[in-house]
DNA sequence: ATTACTGTACTAATCGCTTAGTACAATAAT
DNA sequence: ATTATTGTACTAAGCGATTAGTACAGTAAT
């Protein structure tokens, strides 16, 4: 199934997320070999120059490496990736509460309202 | 103070949030006059073109018109401006959801990071 | 009447993202 | 040895968003 890759931002940010969520959540492993470059793009149904550029953009952040004729693989940084995790889950969090409160809700309605949306 | 709008979707897009929030949020009661297209690219820096074109957009769903020359108004109904809101709450709701399910957590997990987060 | 302000319309130029296409060197597989 | 696959690099083109600049007609204020 192509990725679901229309809402708003750049295709290759939304590559990144993407991909940065499958790492954290276990798809791929730690030392996992990755897709190469043409299959993923494939896989997303992007061009590979996008594909290309997000790899090489989450290549700088030390989550996965490339060994220039092999492939590409995940970092073997246990912690690196659950640091990430926690970051990506922080953000979330942080960006919610600021659009609720924009909205005109406080902590305590903002709560509420989750225990709602949480019990259906 | 100039907008915040820099986080990847296109600027129009940003504005019509922006200014969808300034409505439901109270800023601008229903009736007000909107300030001029001009003041309004000024107030948030970017080209008026841009502008014209956010508020074209938002006029299409009703919830401003433009008097030809006397200016742009809010719809003085109620229960749009009511709608909105209703329905932003639940865009981002759901968001969050989605975003944090996609990390690997569950509705309850989630209801437990929110109490976390509201308790600070 | 004159001036200032309103929304609106239009063209041209620029910038970033994306795609298309091609190419190369190094490794793996056969 | 030959072939396929790897990451990488590069140019050219197209598209949408944005900016800059200009212009016009209708209304309000003076």
């Amino acid at each position: 199934m192509p990725w679901n890759l229309n809402s708003g931002s750049p295709i290759f940010v939304q590559i990144i997320e993407h991909l940065q969520i499958d790492i954290v959540s276990g798809k791929y492993k730690p030392g996992d070999k990755l897709p190469s470059v043409r299959d993923l793009a494939g896989e997303a149904g992007v061009n590979p120059n996008t594909m290309q550029k997000a790899l090489s953009d989450l290549e700088s952040t030390g989550l996965v490496h490339s060994e220039r004729t092999s492939g590409r693989f995940i970092t073997e940084d246990d912690n690196m990736i659950k640091n990430l995790r926690k970051s990506l889950v922080d953000v979330q969090i942080e960006k919610f509460f600021k659009s609720m409160e924009k909205l005109g809700f406080t902590g305590e309605e903002i709560l509420e309202l989750v225990k709602e949306y949480s019990q259906k």
